[in-house]
DNA sequence: CACTTGACCTGTCCGC
DNA sequence: TGCGGACAGGTCAAGT
């Protein structure tokens, strides 16, 4: 799904393209995928406008006059794709930059229409994800929001920090803290391997097992890459578009995530694909090394 | 408590 | 061309 830069990237698009629209009708057939019941929506989503869209970790908050938010998470293939008119196609002029031909299609699950007629598409293939209207002063007392692990992006993210937070998980792999989001919030599977490949670490290695030096330089990697990607407009391995049904461009940036077969950038060496953390992990061989067991 | 694994879904790709 | 199995950007609950 969706990590940190993708939600960064819909948040900024939403931005520009729902502040200050009015919702005047909503479609859901999914309980799953919006639970709220009926009154709750008559009453705090219908009518209300948008007045802020924000991001905190891999979650998106639209908030609404009605001092309700929209929370969301995208979880593996959700995309929120807003639309001026409501007989849409894509990909006419363009037809690399966009995956979505017209909405709504089969992976829709919710459909916003906002005064003007233009549309909000939630669209999830897996169903996995979700969005939920939660009265705005609520929305930082969830359960899971309290939990998140600090934005690995803030200005006032030190080292030092970072180095801190591992520590709780000092006897499990190095990739599945990084995606612990209790941990560091907003990292996922593409970009743990690309950092860990700019920190030259092994996935595998214990956390207890790795030196201030190695946690300071993969502080910066993680940094990098998700700065990077922002930058890029995020990562489409497969569905992910942005808020107008465009692909980011990270891919073409990636140095190993999904590059196995293909030379290592550094030193030529074959990157491989490995099974770390229960997930598909990619490292160059030569460069990503197990640590030695410290005397 | 810390840690790992399977489940949640649909679609696609790969080997037979 | 068809079919079975593995796998896919993420979390959770349940297990050890």
């Amino acid at each position: 799904m969706p990590e940190l830069p993708e939600v960064e990237t819909v948040k900024n698009g939403l931005l520009r393209l729902i502040v200050d629209r009015k919702a005047v009708r909503i479609n859901s057939d999914n309980h799953k995928s919006f639970p709220n019941s009926r009154p709750d929506v008559d009453n705090f989503l219908i009518g209300a406008k948008v007045i802020n869209v924000r991001r905190r970790a891999k979650v998106l908050m639209i908030d609404l006059s009605s001092k309700y938010t929209l929370v969301i998470h995208l979880k593996m293939t959700g995309q929120l794709v807003f639309t001026l008119t409501s007989e849409v196609r894509f990909g006419g002029g363009h037809p690399t930059d966009s995956l979505i031909k017209n909405l709504p299609d089969k992976s829709t699950r919710v459909e916003i229409e906002f005064e003007d007629g233009s549309k909000l598409y939630f669209n999830d293939q897996r169903k996995f994800g979700w969005m939920k209207l939660v009265p705005t002063i609520e929305v930082e007392d969830m359960d899971f929001i309290k939990k998140l692990g600090p934005e690995p992006l803030s200005l006032d993210f030190t080292p030092k920090q970072f180095a801190e937070r591992f520590k709780r998980r000092s006897n499990t792999t190095i990739k599945a803290a990084l995606l612990d989001q209790t941990v560091i919030a907003g990292v996922g599977n593409i970009y743990a391997d690309e950092s860990l490949w700019g920190a030259k670490i092994h996935p595998a290695t214990r956390v207890g097992d790795l030196s201030y030096p190695e946690l300071k330089l993969l502080y910066s990697e993680v940094r990098y890459v998700m700065n990077l990607s922002i930058e890029k407009g995020g990562s489409t391995n497969r569905n992910y578009v942005d808020a107008e049904g465009k692909k980011g461009k990270y891919m073409d940036f990636a140095r190993v995530f999904r590059k196995e077969g293909q030379p290592c950038p550094r030193c030529g060496t074959e990157i491989i694909k490995i099974r770390v953390a229960g997930r598909g992990t990619h490292i160059c061989p030569k460069e990503q090394k197990l640590s030695k067991p410290k005397i």
